[in-house]
DNA sequence: ATTGATATCAACCTAAAGGTTGATTTTCTG
DNA sequence: CAGAAAATCAACCTTTAGGTTGATATCAAT
């Protein structure tokens, strides 16, 4: 999971003259990642004139806006995700992996009020108040992935004894001594799939 | 996008007679594991009736079917991921965790014919047997339990020295370098219950 | 009889986990 | 706004895990 990461080469350019046409003629980009606030141009325009020039290249959305029309509408222009700015880096490069597998990727908060149908389905089940803290959950299920606590402090770019911290409070919480233990612990509580 | 394998209590049923109402006095399911084909009522009737039902169970597709009107017409209805039936069981094993992680998933050569191209073909891992031996399972159900190197030798009459070599034998044949991960990849080579 | 797999044990080392105390900052909430 | 809860970080320590090398014993199969 933490392996070696692929090195990516990115374009950068911030100029409010940075316009499509300098795009059109290059094919070789593996990937957009676009961030729906950009100068001089909308993204979601971008997006559709993109499209109607046959660009071929996949599109992932990186932003701050959390509007549900917004995320539905450049969905719906077949972007292959939708990643907010709250994402570490190591969360946004996993999920670009994820989507240059091909595979399209929401994540949860923003699932959740995208779907009538099941959008209320798993928020049910996080609404219900469960021993442990928001960030001690997600630092679970990244033990839960077998990282180590210097692995998830890199991950979530906070030092290794926050992560210490917060995993001697979950065995406390759940009166285990491992990790092991947690784990199994939390599954039957329901704190994790399983 | 790995994750441990939860344990799953399946309730099967493929008698033609099985019908909604069986399940619509009951909220205890964790996730409906749909087939899309199934006999005495189409799944995408069910899905709808158990919409309009306000079941709140989060609901994936597990479908041989690929058309892609049909998975749009799903994924509208709110479910959380559309798994086709080439999938392993590992994947689709991590698919259903990413779903119930509260991400939507779509396969990468489904996604591929639902947009505009930009979608490589998926690769299906065959499923490869690490064999353990007896001795080794023994004490892998141990490690499972949370415990330590000198509690499964006390357990066993052995040495530590003992339970080492086999908990470090096991690492190297499951390819892995700690517990957590070593457990995980167990259970998803069956090596566990779950 | 020799090979190969399994099971057993020891010594050694580094890395990581587990535990404690104490602290500051941020965020939520009444 | 004040208090509580949550999140962050550091220093320190002991225990355990993880890795390596090497060794002996058993048993099954060629």
């Amino acid at each position: 999971m933490m392996a070696a990461r692929p090195d990516y080469q990115i374009e950068y350019e911030a100029d409010a003259k940075w316009v499509p046409q300098s795009i059109l003629g290059k094919t070789e980009y593996d990937l957009f990642l676009m961030d729906l606030m950009m100068p001089g141009i909308g993204g979601v325009e971008l997006i559709r004139f993109l499209n109607s020039h046959g660009h071929q290249t996949p599109i992932i959305v990186l932003s701050s806006v959390e509007d549900t029309a917004v995320i539905t509408q450049v969905l719906e222009l077949g972007v292959m995700g939708y990643l907010p700015k709250s994402y570490s880096v190591y969360q946004i490069v996993d999920a670009i992996e994820t989507c240059q597998q091909g595979n399209i990727h929401v994540p949860a908060f923003l699932s959740a009020s995208l779907q009538t149908g099941s959008a209320q389905r798993f928020k049910n089940n996080a609404a219900q108040d469960w021993p442990l803290t928001p960030r001690q959950i997600e630092i679970l299920s990244l033990l839960d992935k077998g990282m180590s606590n210097q692995q998830i402090a890199d991950y979530l770019y906070i030092s290794k004894a926050t992560v210490k911290t917060h995993v001697n409070q979950m065995f406390k919480t759940l009166q285990v001594n491992n990790r092991v233990s947690c784990l199994r612990s939390a599954r039957n509580v329901g704190l994790l799939s399983g």
